[in-house]
DNA sequence: CTGAAAGCGCTAACAC
DNA sequence: GTGTTAGCGCTTTCAG
């Protein structure tokens, strides 16, 4: 036995199939002692209607997109729960893709998405592809992208201020004291992109208490040991290391423990994300939290907001990063 | 401009729907050029295929229900992972909703995927509500359980083996020398339920070696220092402590470190699910690894297996747990 | 208060 | 090869 129709629930309670709607949608202008029958006969079958049906009518799916890198990473998994958060509230569901990072597969996600009708999508940040860009507007899908992926977007969005994640980790390892930074920054991402932009600033607004920093990109985490030891290699002293993310910053420690260099006092550690287990590694890891949940959660209300108003002025969330100081520093 | 039609690339073409159905579909009856006169038309319009007409028509939505606790929780989220893996391979995408842990919600969540038409669903083990199950039924979905729930499921699931969870756990720390064991349960859950069987049944075939050995429940890991706390204050002098899980491990260890006691000197500790930050804990966790990813992408395959045959004999995979060895015991 | 009928976007017979 | 039409499940005028 599949899915009753309404259909079925009428002929069971022995009405037409618009009583049957008008019943189960509590509308005043039915007689109470129909509505007790049809409202019997749809428990009887179980009856759930079809949100298709519906959705076709009415041009809404109660559904809300999402794409992110990979629900794994701790970052965007918290992210998704704050969407949830914002969302569920309002009985909008979420269809989840993951994008793996590939812009390629955050196309097809889009794509997919669209043909489900979600009624609006919250997007990751990968460099969104160009026919994924026009496949939304030409089918005015409402939008907002997490992050800022790009110098001007024309598009919403909700995104932590990168530049000064970037200054706030220089200041803070200036007033400890350390003089030699080195930043292990991420590639590709506009987000790397500020931050090192606020690095540099900064260095440059201490540069009397600052006597040598670099930047080195890595690929991803598993490309931290090689890049120490290159840059032990190269002669490199430096006394503390910024890292772009948590994730990056565990790898970092992993390996100065494995030289035999005490943190904080030989050298200085400090992350961006405050994922969970930062603050229970030894040391405890000092952190610039950049309030994932909280984006997911402004995202939600920002969609909602874009969504009610199509028309609504662009709407760009910045959000203050916040220093977690931890043994680390 | 919203969403367009078929029937609008079909005049943009200068066809009718049906042919512009066959060519977009690829059938093989349809003359090259008008096919390419209807893709150019569709692209021009950035046409997307409506999935609720196409499901309305076949009665599939090629999306498949989640319902987790919380995708903060990482271990949901590894599984909702492998649950994607396992899935979006098929075309499939996931409809993802949250129970927080409470019946009532988890009641609506499986209610709302029903009336989205997913074409099956899986089910994080909350104690499914009555009213759920007869919906299921009734609606004839397919689903498959994360986690047996009850001792005699009647439905398809995919489990980690609980019993030996907690033989594994009493042997290893029985092989490590320690002799007095505390085990920290948790409440409420089915799971728990056969790891202090199991944990029990080893104790038993141990009792040589084990001088004393008690089970203690917190309902969540904000009560663990408080349970231990009383349990000082009873005069419980165990020297191993076996944790429902890393989550609940983590603040036994803070706990131990701030009375000064030596991890695994003085007191062996051990966790389960092998979370990624387990191994980077000082001192690292020894933890009892469940698989939970392999869980997820389990139940995708045993899902779609039932789907694709309704009647084929009920599955019920138990996974081994396997010890991961590493220094807090 | 209730029923009949149209139409949302699509596919699959069925004609031509 | 291509067009016409019915119908998937629902809501909503429009008639009674």
């Amino acid at each position: 036995m599949a899915h009753s129709s309404l259909r079925e629930v009428a002929k069971l309670a022995g009405v037409s199939v618009s009583t049957a709607s008008r019943a189960l949608n509590s509308r005043p202008d039915v007689n109470p002692k129909t509505k007790a029958r049809v409202l019997e006969a749809a428990k009887q079958l179980g009856y759930a209607p079809s949100s298709l049906a519906k959705g076709l009518w009415s041009g809404q799916t109660m559904t809300i997109g999402v794409v992110v890198t990979t629900i794994m990473n701790p970052f965007y998994a918290s992210l998704v729960a704050g969407i949830e958060n914002g969302l569920s509230g309002e009985g909008y569901s979420i269809l989840l893709n993951s994008s793996y990072g590939e812009s390629e597969k955050e196309f097809s996600a889009i794509k997919l998405l669209i043909e489900h009708r979600v009624d609006g999508m919250i997007l990751g940040a990968v460099q969104t592809h160009r026919e994924a860009a026009d496949l939304l507007t030409l089918n005015s899908v409402p939008f907002v992208l997490l992050g800022r992926n790009s110098p001007n977007p024309k598009a919403d969005f909700v995104a932590a201020d990168d530049i000064m994640v970037g200054e706030l980790a220089v200041r803070h390892l200036v007033e400890k004291g350390y003089d030699k930074i080195l930043f292990i920054n991420a590639r590709q991402s506009y987000s790397a992109q500020l931050r090192a932009e606020g690095f540099l600033s900064a260095v440059k607004a201490h540069q009397s208490r600052i006597k040598k920093h670099w930047i080195k990109v890595v690929p991803g985490k598993e490309d931290v040991e090689r890049t120490l030891r290159e840059a032990a290699r190269q002669g490199l002293d430096f006394n503390a290391i910024f890292c772009f993310n948590d994730d990056i910053a565990i790898e970092v420690i992993r390996y100065l423990k494995s030289c035999k260099l005490r943190i904080p006092d030989d050298v200085g550690v400090i992350g961006v994300d405050n994922l969970d287990f930062s603050a229970i590694l030894s040391p405890p890891l000092t952190t610039i939290d950049i309030h994932k949940h909280e984006i997911g959660i402004r995202a939600a209300e920002v969609l909602l907001r874009r969504m009610e108003d199509r028309d609504c002025p662009i709407q760009q969330v910045i959000l203050s990063p916040k220093l977690v100081e931890r043994g680390s520093t």
